[in-house]
DNA sequence: CCACGATCATGACGGGGCGTCACGATCGCC
DNA sequence: GGCGATCGTGACGCCCCGTCATGATCGTGG
């Protein structure tokens, strides 16, 4: 009764079919060949064609699994999204107060956007930035867990009620902005950018660091 | 040798020619035609011949003004940011410290938008954003403006040396987010948004109005 | 081991927007 | 009033888009 010794399937079992597998693989070619792209040639100049060429498929296969060059973008941007927030969940998990909150957590978004940017936008032309991608899912997921975050750590301090919905808009446009500047110098210095930006949303002007 | 009771050349007289003036009306109408156009339709699904159609000239016509529909779209930019540049002087010019400043523009900015939004784009559809413009050169200029008086201003008062580029992008981002979520609220109320962004600025987040 | 059905890659095709260009009309000017 | 320059015009070729009929490949039940 041993099945030690045997292999009932010639074939090595994995678990997913060969169907399935392909699939995958063809969705995330897919996106990594339009990471590349919209690189290179920049969002508005790159062609769904320039994308699918990249992977060796034909074009019409580039329909099976995105509807068009704007959901292929989006479905980019809620990856990134999706990969960034755990790092935002294990920073308000561990966060003690709203201060240590907000300072983790944008020095781990800038640590982030920094890595994306030397992982696959080595080669960038100076030209137009990409579209920012606002309404995406996993976009509005990240939104929503910074002002639960925001909720919960001003709760357990007994801070006064604000308006919960402007300080997070406020806190992720000034993160994401002075993020983007902070790409633009060299060396890139994430904890002096994070150092400022935490300290404009504590403190305001007074509070912040002096040249 | 009196010539006040003869017209020596029939036509009234107007300064440009006639040639000059129809390609400054056709400009114009270009323009407007594209707040239309990208109002009803958005930006992505708004086409050139879209544009040109709603103005009657013929679709070449379009092409002796403009190079792109993204051309014309920057040219919106900066025509916002043109109109927008004297409010900002002005409060610069009022302003006799940096809080008062802040507050004159923002609320300026506030209404501004406001405005434009009742302005033109009364039928918008539930859709997506227009893409930000930051490249443009007025847009730009309001940025260096904005720099500007800042260190104008914080000269004037003695303040600390601090980081302007870093403090003038989170600035403008504050006010562009807060004025962007503002319009989504009814009633719009610009005073309360100022004085949320205009708080956080100073004081940071001890300072923030209490609900 | 085999056939049948389902799934999916393929690339040719029609549709449409883009940008150009040669032509003709209009304007400024002498 | 005539000439040259300027600019409106719309047809044209080009390219990209999204679809679809076809065939290949995989899973499955006999």
């Amino acid at each position: 009764m041993s099945n030690i010794a045997y292999f009932p399937k010639p074939h090595i079992d994995q678990r997913p079919g060969k169907r399935e597998r392909t699939k995958t693989a063809n969705r995330q070619a897919i996106l990594d060949a339009a990471r590349e792209v919209f690189g290179e040639l920049g969002y508005d100049a790159a062609t769904v064609r320039d994308i699918i060429r990249r992977t060796g498929l034909a074009s019409g296969t580039f329909y099976n699994y995105y509807k068009s060059k704007e959901e292929v973008f989006e479905a980019l941007a809620d990856d990134g999204a999706r990969r960034f927030r755990p790092l935002l969940r294990a920073e308000s998990e561990k966060a003690t107060d709203f201060e240590s909150f907000v300072r983790g957590a944008i020095l781990a978004y800038f640590n982030f956007v920094a890595n994306e940017q030397e992982a696959w936008r080595l080669d960038r032309p100076p030209g137009e930035p990409l579209p920012h991608a606002r309404s995406t899912p996993e976009v509005v997921a990240v939104f929503d867990e910074v002002r639960e975050a925001f909720a919960r750590v001003l709760a357990r301090e007994h801070a006064p009620p604000v308006d919960l919905d402007y300080l997070t808009t406020a806190c992720i446009a000034v993160a994401r902005e002075i993020g983007e500047k902070m790409l633009e110098r060299r060396p890139v210095d994430t904890q002096g950018a994070a150092d400022f930006a935490v300290k404009l949303i504590l403190g305001g002007l007074p509070a912040l660091p002096r040249l």
